[in-house]
DNA sequence: AGTATTCCCTACCAAATTAGCAGGGAATAC
DNA sequence: GTATTCCCTGCTAATTTGGTAGGGAATACT
């Protein structure tokens, strides 16, 4: 299941796409407009920006803003970025120990087919098709 | 994700689909074979049992069985006992209450489609396809 | 220079969920 | 009557999730 987090990560690139994008949009007007926390937004946006996903800069009249324009996100890449990799089960997340029983475990290979699937579908779709048509 | 209670329940219903049909597998058998804790499955199993996926009989020699033939299973009606639906978000839950955000939200439409797409991924491999080939 | 604004960072905390244990009861076969 | 087995309830420990608190550093503006 998709975390709170990752669906305020979502909201939020969202939410940066559809007001100005060139100049930076402070947290606190997303938090307003979002109505969530901004302390609980200023932890989850710096992954974002880690994944090079947003720029943010500091100081009076700063902000964060997209980097590329809303048709280059992919809403697989936002939510990689806080849901580990859309793994549907423990032993396919990146720092998965190896699981002992693989050779023998008859779902893996199903776990693998979900997986891609579930990258394929949100590679597919993106962040401007969220956007509310202007 | 999918929790370690829907995977072990999907590993016990492979697990009784391999072993004789006909005959009741104790709970023990199935636990050592599996490497899984004999209490913990003594939780996830009456689910199964409620879903009329399996049935239960006590006493010396019982144990439990599979209903059907593991053909006529899915994996996706076996994962719905356990995982609450496949929902991959809370407010797509069975007993969610209803979003004050809903008719302005941008991506209940995505959560939909993906909801319907992992039902359909899992309503298409049936439990045999899972077994050992014989 | 000083001040307000804003991102940035770390530590902490509370609630919920998950994973699992313990103990005992009831049904059944032998 | 005894061993086995499902059945049921309550408890607990660890982890995750969702969120708060407090302060620091950078920047714009006066």
């Amino acid at each position: 299941m998709i975390s709170t987090r990752g669906r305020y990560a979502l909201r939020v690139m969202v939410d940066l796409a559809e007001l100005d994008e060139g100049n930076y949009i402070s947290l606190k007007t997303i938090a307003e407009r979002q109505n969530i926390s901004l302390k609980y937004l200023e932890r989850i946006l710096p992954s974002l920006k880690k994944a090079g996903l947003i720029e943010g800069v500091q100081g009076k009249n700063g902000g964060y803003r997209l980097c590329k324009k809303p048709e280059k996100y992919t809403v697989g890449e936002i939510l990689r970025t806080t849901e580990n990799d859309l793994a549907p089960v423990a032993c396919l997340t990146v720092g998965a120990k190896k699981c002992p029983r693989k050779s023998k475990c008859r779902t893996i290979k199903m776990w693998e087919e979900y997986q891609m699937l579930t990258n394929d579908f949100f590679d597919n779709i993106t962040l401007a098709s969220l956007c509310k048509k202007q």
